[in-house]
DNA sequence: CTCTTTATTGACCAGCAGGTCAATACCACT
DNA sequence: AGTGGTATTGACCTGCTGGTCAATAAAGAG
């Protein structure tokens, strides 16, 4: 006997709430389409109407999570910043510290991550995610480089450095929370980010 | 009928690196204990003999991982190295091209890493071998804060950046092999550290 | 040679997974 | 009121999983 009835949207939405959730307590592992729709409150058949297989619910969810950590904003406190150094600085903190911010969020993303080594699609979507990330980082710091480039300050490699040390310090911090401080990480971070352009 | 009989100590050790390659082949979700069985040319009922429970054939191909990845053995050339910020970059880079040298590898890893948000023996594990890795890069670039000692090259803090930046370039390289090439990486990299310690 | 121990196997089981399908109730339209 | 499309459901199927168990063969002890 079919209950209550939703328009296609907003019951998909609703599914994929419901398996992020499912997700973030049990793992991908545990992201069944029978615990999605008992979180939800639906017959699991429902959720596979909606979401014909199981991976598209997958990778649905891979959108989201995507969406919420590799989605780069940058301020207008942080855009007016006039010396490009100082500027990556607070763009590096205000990155460390909002991925540090929700880290079962993250754990998730490396969970996709890891299984992107064994699926092409997911590899794809987080590599699209990924480049765009780094992509606004290189505008942000493009400037850097100011009149005397040299292959240290090329501004990818620049930018991929800035990925490795936002998304190191939480990826540490999930295995042992009681290691270094986001403060002393932080402040190592200055420290190597600060005299970076400076001339010896 | 039974078939050929082995120690259990070397039946252990062929178990386990039939685990290995069907991890890295098929990833820890098709770590199965009849797949792990029939790589090893085994029925599935001795690999459950010689490990109890699949969690603890998971558990020992993870101490194998580990022990691949996570243990920093510093070589003559690099020890000798007078200065300790040469010494460090030579240990980041000697690191780093070993990390990328096996991405498979480190691959597993990952997917372990990932795993340790919902298992706390494998975040233990991790922990432990993770403690042990960045204590070791502590000792060798301990030196470093050499006679002006700050808050920003608290050898903790370092420690925890150069595994971030380490660790930081296979796991994006994983996910598009494309992007930045390791020298430009490395370059930038080399950049950073170089000017570390360097009174401005 | 016999007896005990132990490594090895195939048969079997229960549970849960994803997926299919016919039946059904709700809604919009005429 | 009737009609058709569609969201929703429960029952069902098949395949694979980890795990158990009794039977069996090899090896060693006496």
């Amino acid at each position: 006997m079919p209950g209550q009835r939703e328009s296609q949207a907003t019951r998909r939405e609703q599914i994929l709430e419901a398996a992020y959730e499912v997700a973030l307590r049990r793992g991908i592992d545990g992201l069944t389409v029978r615990a999605v729709a008992a979180r939800a409150r639906l017959s699991h058949s429902l959720v596979l109407f909606h979401f014909k297989r199981k991976d598209q619910l997958g990778l649905g969810l891979l959108d989201r999570v995507l969406a919420g950590t590799l989605s780069l904003t940058v301020p207008n406190e942080v855009r007016t910043i006039r010396k490009p150094r100082e500027r990556l600085q607070a763009l590096v903190d205000q990155e460390l510290r909002r991925m540090s911010g929700e880290p079962r969020r993250l754990r998730l993303l490396l969970e996709f991550w890891a299984r992107g080594g064994h699926n092409a699609v997911i590899r794809q979507k987080i590599g699209a995610g990924l480049e765009e990330y780094r992509t606004a980082f290189q505008d942000v710091v493009s400037e850097m480089s100011d009149g005397k480039p040299n292959r240290a300050n090329s501004s990818a490699g620049l930018a991929a450095v800035a990925v490795s040390l936002i998304i190191g310090y939480p990826v540490q911090t999930m295995i042992d929370p009681k290691w270094v401080g986001p403060e002393e990480y932080l402040a190592s971070v200055h420290d190597v980010l600060d005299r970076l352009g400076k001339a010896a």
